[in-house]
DNA sequence: ATGGCGGCTCGCAGCCGA
């Protein structure tokens, strides 16, 4: 099973290079995040032609997820219970027996402001639901944009970045919770060095001088991160016209 | 690295993202 996440930033503007992608690289699954559509406007059709079945949930102008697979979703869960949430941000289907959470975490704004809140409260639900998922499902994924960057070597130039959003200690700390949770970043079975991002700011050349941050992530449970064989970043849409800022973050399972 | 980009909107400027 080859399953991705990727932040498309627009699903309008970005759908040429989504189903081109998704026409060379066959993912079974592909979580996107960004949709910033409506579920009126959702291209159905043009997915459904490409051989995917497809889920969403969205809103005008804002966040919105989705999910694009070969096979049948089951199970679909549109937001996290017992939070009253009207940004959409979740999406959790079940297929073939594995569960499938789609997120788009907040990004926060700035530390200590009201988004940021907003963030830790949002991981702190997360955490709660993954608690009770992981209980039920054996093969457990959570993956997509969780505006978090693990670790200083996820970040080009940590001392710029030290202490702000996306970075700060706080973050990380909720990143640790859900990993005690019994799940992998995937991505670090496989590399251990720095250098690697899935986002590069739009300025500064920031793209061709590698200057990024490694956001997007795939998360596992134990059975799956058994049969993980392998993960990684293509950096190759981000080459192509009018890109979104996000690489995919791509995962295979035996 | 405090915005210089690029998405969005009852749009021609301002908000938001990361």
């Amino acid at each position: 099973m080859k399953i991705a996440t990727w932040n498309v930033n627009s699903l309008q503007v970005r759908l040429p290079h989504v189903l081109s992608w998704m026409k060379s690289e066959q993912p079974d699954v592909l979580a996107l995040q960004e949709t910033k559509i409506q579920d009126v406007n959702f291209p159905i059709e043009t997915i459904l032609d490409a051989g995917y079945q497809v889920v969403y949930a969205g809103e005008k102008s804002y966040n919105g997820v989705a999910i694009f697979s070969k096979k049948q979703p089951k199970e679909l869960t549109q937001a996290l219970p017992h939070f009253a949430d009207s940004q959409k941000r979740f999406l959790g289907v079940t297929i073939q027996g594995v569960r499938i959470l789609n997120l788009y975490v907040p990004n926060g704004s700035e530390v200590g402001s009201e988004k940021f809140q907003y963030k830790l409260m949002w991981l702190s639900q997360l955490k709660d639901y993954v608690k009770q998922q992981a209980k039920q499902y054996d093969q457990l994924i959570l993956l997509g944009d969780f505006n978090i960057a693990p670790e200083e070597r996820d970040v080009h130039d940590p001392a710029a970045w030290e202490g702000s959003v996306l970075v700060s200690e706080p973050e990380r700390e909720k990143w640790r919770e859900l990993l005690a949770e019994g799940l992998s970043d995937t991505f670090r079975l496989f590399y251990d060095e720095g250098g690697y991002y899935s986002w590069w700011d739009y300025r500064m050349n920031a793209f061709r001088r590698n200057l990024g941050l490694r956001i997007d992530h795939i998360l596992v449970s134990q059975a799956l991160a058994q049969c993980c064989r392998a993960v990684h970043i293509d950096r190759l849409p981000r080459t192509w016209e009018r890109p979104s800022d996000h690489a995919p973050v791509v995962a295979e399972f035996a």
